[in-house]
DNA sequence: ATTACTAATGTACGAGTAA
DNA sequence: TTTACTCGTACATTAGTAA
């Protein structure tokens, strides 16, 4: 809850570049703790693998790790979000999942298609790649959820209701997509990409891989 | 200390820029804690005047005021000169203090004086502006003390010993001008500016008016 | 100087619940 | 449904130290 705080403190130390040499009661002062819980909570933040700790008698040296800069990162992204009326991007990380199939359904129904490809210019391949999100990419779903994106409209059938999605372009390795999520936030750490082939065939990609989703936003 | 995560929650729900209906139970679910939690925290930031809000039988609305957006605002500079490597600029406010005539003191000895007519080119007038910080200020005066900024190293007379001590280019109304601080922060709200001419005099400034520091980093 | 343990204290959390 | 109170418990913090 407060490592961005004190990840923060470190990165403007310039911890997040190289090894700083950084005293726990130094680093207590600027946070207005003791020197103690500024310790207690560098050991946490080190155990939890955000920063990484070399100890010597005369005190110790710290350094961010890749996580910990992801985590100031995400932090910025969301901050930027809101301060930076531009359009941006916004990159999500994750690994693909094989999901419940679910999704397919969905992308089969006309009246969800004919919006797509009206709102994104291509047809649908009627199944969805789903990426489950990282730690630090979760955080940033929670942007997208809060940002209005391309509304496609819900519609009823004789079977049952359809209801409103949304969905954001993209690209996933160099190919554009699209994410799409339901316009009331579910809050799940995992996302559905469209595209207008088989994106595991074509990208030949296989439950497991990590991959990065560039959502234009 | 987790004020920010609040706010940024807040924000991205659009809080920063219109009320926004909002009930704790949704806030909670959003920060992983209980209801109770979430309403505790909203009535402790409306207490400290970073939100206002609005209740009603249906539930509340909630909006940042200017020092919570502020907060925010505060944060986002802080990372973004993180993440952003190009020169940025840094704006202070603040209005001018008496001082306690001391820098002066500091600004006469030929060991300070030399080097800041290498690193600065100018000769600085031997006397500071002092100048006393808002609140919003008060934070990113961190970024400064964290950051290199241009060192002066400290040196031996006969009489005492000098510490390093670091400077910063900055304009003060559109005046070539310096931050001059130790090298170890002492946390003080007050920073003092150097330049070739006596600043009080050239820009006709007394006790009390107000300044924009803009500060090169 | 440091880091970081232990023990005592303080504070925050959430369950239960009222309005 | 809401918001938000009380109160017992659990966790976080710090003082005092050891290494």
């Amino acid at each position: 809850m407060r490592d961005l705080l004190i990840l923060l403190e470190l990165a403007q130390a310039g911890a997040h570049i190289a090894p700083c040499r950084l005293s726990s009661k130094t680093l207590a002062t600027k946070l207005g703790v003791s020197q103690q819980t500024a310790a207690r909570w560098l050991i946490d933040l080190e155990r939890r693998g955000l920063v990484t700790r070399a100890l010597d008698r005369r005190g110790q040296s710290v350094q961010l790790t890749k996580e910990g800069q992801a985590t100031l990162h995400s932090a910025h992204q969301r901050l930027s979000s809101i301060f930076d009326a531009r359009p941006r991007t916004l990159e999500l990380k994750g690994s693909v999942t094989s999901g419940l199939g679910e999704g397919g359904y969905y992308m089969r129904q006309e009246g969800y298609r004919k919006q797509f490809k009206r709102l994104l210019g291509f047809e649908p391949y009627p199944g969805t790649l789903d990426v489950k999100l990282s730690n630090e990419s979760r955080e940033l779903k929670a942007t997208l959820e809060n940002l209005p994106g391309k509304r496609i409209d819900g519609f009823v059938t004789p079977e049952r209701t359809f209801g409103q999605v949304k969905c954001f372009s993209a690209k996933l390795r160099g190919v554009r997509v699209a994410v799409v999520m339901p316009s009331r936030s579910a809050h799940a750490d995992v996302i559905e990409l469209i595209s207008a082939k088989n994106l595991r065939k074509s990208l030949k990609l296989k439950g497991g891989d990590a991959v990065n989703v560039e959502v234009t936003i």
